[in-house]
DNA sequence: CTCTGGTAACTTACCCGCGGGTCAAATCGC
DNA sequence: GCGATTTGACCCGCGGGTAAGTTACCAGAG
């Protein structure tokens, strides 16, 4: 495009406008489908500003998933920290996830891309994150099932597994919407709990944080 | 490898054969991930006959989505002719999957697989078989939310894919735990809808077919 | 039964563009 | 001037795709 030398953007905040436009590409063609030239184009900048920033498309990669990890990681752990249960825990951790991610959906597709690299550094990174999650759902899991009377852990195991991707549903269904507002989600999510689970006693999100 | 000229195996064979390996290889690395010298060299021939074959990487993928889509949508539809309701339909529609899956697992990740080309010829067969399949998943839905009250095409919308996604959630376990047969996962999905659901009046696989 | 041509089944060797990655220079703020 | 920021131009391997030749099988002709 334009002459070389600086535009007057610091470091730090170049790199955030990347990770941001690189997270919105990889989580819309994968991170195998996607091309940092593509990238560079989108961010309106030059390929190899990324990489005297970022060092590889791998490590670009890292950063978005950081960036995703941290802040999906956080949201779960806080909200079980909330001292809910059952179809209120579910309720209210789909709604804060809602929160965490209209700012920035692309996160929830970066840490789920099946197509993310292979490199020990990598996966490494995503299984440190996904533990924690996972260790959260899990429990929330064991809770509903063993008052049901089942405490097999590999039934366990598969639930979770189902419950995760009711949320992955539920995410890029409203990726796919994007005339839906948050509140509006929530409140689906709540008629559709009360479809599967039967109504509840009380107002899920009484006195829940925004 | 060897010298050139037949080796007596005949067109069909080749092809379905070369299907076979390259489902294999799209489910495990994505399309976009998956180069076609890795897939002949897994079937063990050269990258000229698949492209003597199927004409293009795309053609070979269409040809591995059209074995899937044919399967799949035909075992969904016989399925739902079989008159079922509620939660028994949905743990044996569960049933034929696994057992129409038992032989070639790489269909669902193929069939699901985000990274498929955006060609309208691939789009489009696509389109055709996953209207199909939805269109029986959502008649469930819809059932079942009706039962509770809720006729929201929205949120059947929604729900319609939540449920897909516990589909893709168990399937994907089950090819992440090769030592469970069909049958301990059928039972495992029975416990698991008896859990959610509350525990069914009779045997929800009585007289099915194998 | 053999010879011969045709065809179907294959392979080696290659082309070419795309995309990851690098170098050295250019430009700007201070 | 000096360092941080930024770029145009380039290298190179990988992977999709192709051209042309090689081998085996199977007619039918003699």
């Amino acid at each position: 495009m334009g002459k070389a030398g600086t535009k007057g953007v610091a470091r730090a905040e170049r790199e955030r406008q990347i990770v941001d436009i690189a997270g919105r590409v990889f989580a819309e063609h994968g991170y195998a489908g996607t091309s940092l030239t593509a990238v560079a184009a989108q961010a309106g900048i030059s390929k190899p500003l990324i990489y005297s920033y970022f060092g590889s498309k791998e490590g670009l990669f890292a950063a978005c998933l950081s960036t995703a990890g941290e802040v999906l990681v956080e949201v779960i752990e806080r909200t079980a920290g909330l001292g809910l249960v059952g179809q209120q825990r579910a309720v209210v951790t789909l709604d804060q996830f809602f929160a965490a991610l209209e700012p920035r959906p692309w996160m929830w597709r970066v840490f789920r891309d099946p197509t993310m690299p292979a490199a020990p550094e990598i996966t490494e990174r995503h299984a440190r994150y996904a533990r924690r999650m996972h260790a959260v759902g899990a429990e929330g899991v064991r809770e509903l099932l063993h008052l049901a009377g089942n405490d097999d852990p590999l039934d366990s195991s598969a639930m979770t597994a189902a419950w995760v991707n009711v949320f992955d549903a539920l995410v890029n269904w409203w990726i796919d919407h994007p005339g839906e507002s948050r509140a509006s989600m929530t409140a689906r999510t709540v008629r559709l709990s009360a479809a599967v689970f039967g109504p509840m006693e009380s107002d899920p999100l009484a006195d829940q944080p925004g």
